[in-house]
Parts: C-alpha cells; structure tokens; sequence
DNA sequence: CCTTTTCTGTTTTAAAATTCACAATTATAG
DNA sequence: CTATAATTGTGAATTTTAAAACAGAAAAGG
C-alpha cells in the first residue's frame, strides 16, 4: 500500500496536523495547497508533493478538506494507538513531561512513574502514582510497556536502557544526555537534546551578529 | 573568511561536540574520522566533509586533536558568547529548564525569570528570583536582553513575543505549541515541539509494528 | 452553457546533502 | 633510512530533497 515514505516528509507532518487542527477549529472546510504553505511557511509545491505521498485526494479547483487530510495524517502517524509508555525520573523536566504533554493526542498512554527517591513514592502527578524504580522490570514485563520516557541523569541512563530492554522496552523518547544509539540494533529512539538545540540557536544568534559587522 | 556553512552540518555541531568532550575527558589525545565517525553512526567521509567546512586542521596520518577540535567548535558555534536572556513561565518546564540547563555552556546567561503567578514572585530557581511579568519590558530594556526562553501556555506567546520583540528581544527558544514564524521578519527561533516529537516516535513505531506483520 | 479562474497531481529541473574514491602526506616499524 | 600502514582533504558521483512548470480537472461566475 503505502510507499516509503521519506524522514523530512515524516518530521513535517505533525506540523500540517498541527495547522489542520487550528483550521478545522476555525470550522475552515477546505485549504488549497498556497494557502497550508503560506501557514506553514514552506512552498505551495512542497504541500503539494508531501500530501500526495499518502495518496491524492486533493480535487482539483477545491483544494483539500481539512478534516478529510488531518484525519488522514492522524492515520500516517498512528496517533490513534494507545501505546503503552513509562516515565524514569520524576524530576522538573520528567514531572514537566508527565503532568502537561498529552499523550493520547500524540499515540501514548502514560502508565507508569519511577522514581529513586524514596520520599516521593506514592505521591501523585496526573492521577498516576510515582512507585520505586526497582520495580520496572516486573512492572513493564507485567503490563506490555512498549515504551520509555527517559527523565534521568545522564549517568543513570545506560544502566535503565538495559534493564528496560531486557524487560522488553525497545521504543525511547530520550530526554538525557546520554546517546542510545547502536548499542541495541532494534531499538527506535527520539531523541531530545535540549543543549544541542540551545547551542544551535547560538549559533544562529552568533552569526547574525558577525554579519551585521560585516 | 568562514564560508557559509550548511545548516545540516550545523545540527550536527553540537553532537560532534559532544562526543569530543568525551573523549577529552578520557584523556584522548587524537581522533581519526573513522573512530568519531564510529561513535557517531555517520561515515568517515561525513565527518571529514564536515570538519572541513571550518578549515582542515586534521592531519594526514593522525587525524584530528582532539581538544584543538573541540575548542574550534566551540568557536565556530559561538559558546564563548554569555548573550542575556529570561525565561518566562515558571510552571513545570520553566522550572525544570532554568534549574537544569547549563547555560554558560551553551552560549548563554539567564539573568531573569518572569511569572505571572503572584504567590511566586521572589521564590528563587538556580538563585534568580522569579519577577511580575509585567516588568519584563523594562527589565530587558534596562538589561539590554538578548534572547528569551518561553515557557508559557501557548495562548500567553502570542502577546508575549510581541511585547519582547518590542522591547528589543529578537531570540527566541520557544516551548510553546505556537509558531513565532513569520509575524517577524528578523527574528530568530528555536522551536522546541515536544508534541511534534513524541509524534514521530509513534510513527516509527507504528510503522515498525506494520512491518514485522508483513 | 460556456469561459475564466483556481487548483491539484505529476513531471522536470535544480539544489543540497551524502557518499565514494583516490592522490598526497605523515606516522610507524623495522 | 626505507617501506608500509594510516589517514586526511578534496573533487566527482550519487542520492535525496526541494522548487518550478505545466497539463488537465473542477469550481465559479456570469
């Protein structure tokens, strides 16, 4: 059925889910391929060509229905899975994670909370409780955990990937330091590296200054 | 005397950093293209193309120095800079972002925090105190701020980045669900999506889940 | 009903990014 | 001091990504 469809073509769409979304909100019923550019800021021959890899059903003259294509890109990205996710680390950044993102928007639930500290077990952020992290195995091996979300220090997190690995967790959204990658041939990882994204606004910012000297 | 570089190789700055830190912590003293291209997941010919871009300093036989290396991304990425920002929204990210983040290291210097919670204001994160949103306009004017990291829900951006761009700010690292893009022709941003990441990762494995059924 | 305008899908063309291939240079070992 | 192995810089080839161009289908407006 559906083609390989290419990474840049896969990063852009939750961009497009996004505007369709704002759109349909806006009870908008149609958008032709110049106007989704102009809001995305891209070209009306990109729309064009990123929305057909998934089969055209633009018409010709109309443009395309709004809720037709976001219910389509809903489809591409399988946001209507209920994968079944933990979260390590309760910290800001994991507590952050766990209390605001929603997850059954984006294919996720969210059923698990570990934690080291001891003074936190028990308590609760959105109605799910924070247990002790020595209980991940049992518990991901348990309930079919498909899913990590990586809030740990850098430090803690080679020995956590292989423990969840082993009890079956082979899908990350890793917010640590910590590079992944190729230690497990079939791991999937989505990596978060918040320094790397800050150092390259510096650059950006760095560069513009030297050319306004220029 | 820098051509322009590529913004694929600028991405990929940060990571080659990284990695080089490492090795230096190791006491390693020389690294040749193969090896980082190893602990990378490239290819050797990336890793010289790239390293090119900022003028060889490898050498035929060796490779790379290491630190030498390191010190020039450093450079070229501009984290020698201490350019001034605030970070506005102290909830959950805001917190875990000023807290956490080693923004010396990156380029960066926070000097402000804003809120517009009262039962907040003079509580201290990483010892800034966090301040009434509604001075954020004197306060960088007076400070001559540069970039602002904002945290808050996305109906609060919109106002914000135009009383920020008003008040001289014109980077933005930006947690928000809303898009600066555009409304601002010499602006700069950052756009951290988490949602749209999380998006991606359910796509991959969405996609490998299909896969392994065919 | 006919004409004009609006758009898509698709083919070409162009640009960018990545990989390949190899001469040239340096380190190393004997 | 020489021969061999290691390793870069770089130009060329390939692949990938984006943009432009355009024929043809549908809508809109008389």
């Amino acid at each position: 059925m559906s083609n390989k469809i290419s990474k840049s073509v896969i990063k852009r769409l939750p961009r497009y889910y996004r505007f369709l979304c704002e759109l349909e909100e806006q009870d908008v019923e149609r958008v032709s391929s110049g106007k989704l550019a102009e809001i995305m800021r891209t070209t009306a021959s990109q729309v064009r060509q990123d929305l057909n890899c998934f089969g055209g059903f633009g018409h010709q003259g109309y443009g395309y229905p709004v809720t037709k294509l976001k219910d389509e890109i809903i489809n591409i990205l399988g946001l209507h899975n209920k994968f079944k996710a933990v979260l390590i680390g309760a910290g800001h950044i994991g507590t952050a994670i766990a209390a605001h993102m929603k997850f059954d928007k984006a294919g996720f639930e969210l059923v698990g909370i570990f934690d080291n500290n001891k003074e936190i077990f028990g308590s609760k952020i959105n109605n799910i409780s924070i247990s002790d992290e020595k209980e991940i195995e049992s518990f991901c091996k348990e309930n079919n955990i498909e899913a990590a979300f990586l809030c740990v220090p850098r430090n803690a997190a080679a020995g956590l990937v292989e423990r969840l690995y082993n009890s079956g967790v082979k899908n990350f959204w890793n917010f640590t330091h910590y590079d992944i990658q190729g230690d497990y041939p079939d791991v999937i990882v989505e990596n978060v590296h918040l320094s790397d994204m800050m150092m390259t606004l510096c650059y950006s910012m760095n560069e513009d200054k030297n050319e306004q000297t220029n």
